[in-house]
DNA sequence: AAATAGCATTGACATTTGTCAAGTAAATAC
DNA sequence: GTATTTACTTGACAAATGTCAATGCTATTT
């Protein structure tokens, strides 16, 4: 149950198994069923989370009711309100699964406790951190220099998998287009 | 000459006068003319800057010449291309001064001792790291959600002192509309 | 199996934004 | 100070995207 997890971190940084161990006893182990929540607005977002299988997605609602969709996590990758998460403060973003998923949470007192107790996972942590940050510049530049259909196929090409797993009006809002619109796109291209 | 950053600092952690001095040896100081590259496409970043005085861009140039502006940096904000400066591969950026600047330079060595001896920076740091994400999240979610006219309201809320210190070109690359659009909007309300 | 609700597709049309071209204003160079 | 370049504005038109409404499809519920 910790196999992606630990393949995840031994391809930045090596654990011994003694560490592996210790780490394993600061995560909670949670399984959500499609459509459940991680995370709804107005809530304090305690925990950050590693998706081991299944997909969640995060999001706002707007005052129209629109939904606008921040970021998808498939397996392999971490979701959560990093803000809320650090301040305490009450999250604007929902959180929810698309399947049924299985995820490890991580509390922040257990994060805390973890960089402490094997400071090498500190490293991990931050390269994450920087990677996420790297990752949303590239696709705010996408955002702001291509056509809805460049973007689409950009997306395609990054991460065929999102592709294939998430319903197109959330792919659609991810790239901030009518779900019509992505509807057209697509058609071109059979 | 580090009055702007120390205000900066001590608006997060506390530092000692004696741990104050220790910071500013690490540093490097820099003046920038007008238009004065600070990092070039194909060169690693080997600083991150901190603008004391003046006003920076980051962007990109696309296939066919036009530039995509990623980041303004004011006085008080830092700059530079992370993933340049962590990894030291050749960055696929541009930075340059739009005023006559002052930067206070930081290079990745000098970052690593700095933390070391002056281990309290280190939250201020991680902190920096965290907002600069929320900021990055929040213009994603508005170029997202939001027509081009919203987001030009929503940039001169946020930023008033980005519209009035630099060119409109820059602002309508910055929000991924072209200039001619831009100066309509901004007729709109005279 | 039938009923329901949500999703994707399509067409007609409206609105927004982009493109091209020209002209003016402002900044910079000489 | 004049010349030259660069930035901003404006108009006419084209292209992209959004809106609204109708239809069929698929999955879920009962």
């Amino acid at each position: 149950m910790f196999e992606l997890y630990f393949k995840k971190v031994n391809e930045k940084i090596s654990l011994t198994a003694a560490e592996e161990e210790l780490c394993k006893s600061f995560f909670v182990y949670k399984k959500l069923r499609k459509r459940q929540y991680l995370l709804q607005e107005g809530e304090v977002n305690k925990y950050t989370a590693f998706v081991e299988k299944g997909v969640l997605r995060s999001y706002t609602v707007g005052e129209n009711g629109a939904e606008h969709i921040l970021q998808f996590a498939l397996e392999g990758w971490s979701i959560g309100d990093i803000y809320s998460f650090i301040t305490g403060e009450p999250s604007k973003y929902n959180i929810d699964a698309l399947e049924d998923s299985e995820l490890l949470l991580l509390s922040k007192p257990a994060v805390d406790e973890m960089m402490l107790r094997v400071p090498k996972i500190q490293q991990y942590y931050y390269l994450q951190m920087q990677n996420a940050y790297v990752a949303l510049q590239r696709r705010m530049t996408m955002n702001i220099s291509q056509t809805a259909e460049e973007k689409y196929k950009t997306l395609l090409a990054a991460y065929p998998e999102i592709i294939q797993r998430v319903p197109q009006h959330m792919i659609a809002s991810y790239l901030g287009v009518k779900p019509e619109t992505l509807s057209r796109i697509r058609r071109k291209k059979l």
